[in-house]
DNA sequence: TCGTCCATGCAACCCGATTGCATTGTTTAA
DNA sequence: TTAAACAATGCAATCGGGTTGCATGGACGA
């Protein structure tokens, strides 16, 4: 169990400290794309900063991608396998929810083809909806 | 000229202030969003917190929309006509050059149709490209 | 003219994000 | 095995955008 979590950071150059082990199972078992104060609250005893910094370095290192769903904090949920330290790959849809105020990743669905005005490049796509999720209908 | 100006806001219900005016007039002349430190290093001297209540009145009453980036700040721009008071028909596409970080609405670019999981109301939707804008290339 | 309402301006606060720095723990080289 | 080097951690403090409270001022209607 926890080899299997230590070979995943291993494989994205991560060293495996008892903290990031922790994080990292934390996010396996989430649903939602969670923010910091999210993290926090799933530990008894942790230092805010520390898992500020986890989290930091998961991004950078590929491991987690950050959401921006328009509400004040950053959320944070695990990526595809294929994710890279710098590129992600991971160029889904992400929703949120105005009732319950959870933002899923919807990875199965794409997003669209963009044809930018000439001269225009393309490095990255964000793609929200808002509506009602399927568990506040 | 101010007449004009004037007519605008009066036909979004908004009281002609002096400042309003200003701030109105500003916002015309920016071809990328501004956000609330852009516009208040636009004027000599005036309030931050008049301007940010001046854009939060703008868009109630439907005249400019906030764009969330990705940045740290909220940048806002002026809608098109059809916008009315909390109802936002300006569902265009925005895009964050990474170069000169300036916001800009394409609003030819309509925000494609997307296709949820069963049981998923959509309300909004977000679209954010980004990359290097035609000036930076 | 008076009273009311809205806009303005100043001060202060809140909160998420971030950095500095000292400490601890782990790995590497002699 | 030990010492040096480096990375991770934890605490304190800061920063900046966003926001609110409250008092003042100006416009407008009764």
């Amino acid at each position: 169990m926890n080899e299997a979590i230590e070979n995943i950071l291993q494989s994205k150059d991560i060293a495996p400290t008892a903290m990031r082990i922790l994080v990292l199972e934390y996010l396996q078992k989430q649903t939602a794309a969670v923010n910091l104060a999210d993290v926090e609250a799933g530990f008894a005893q942790a230092d805010r900063i520390t898992i500020y910094r986890t989290l930091k370095t998961f991004e950078e290192k590929g491991l987690i991608h950050s959401i921006n769903d328009g509400t004040e904090s950053t959320k944070y949920a695990l990526c595809a396998e294929a994710c890279k330290a710098g590129d992600h790959y991971d160029l889904h849809l992400h929703f949120f929810c105005i009732k319950c105020r959870q933002t899923y990743c919807l990875p199965k669905h794409k997003v669209p083809e963009i044809d930018l005005p000439a001269g225009y490049q393309l490095k990255e796509l964000n793609l929200v909806a808002k509506g009602i999720c399927d568990q506040c209908t």
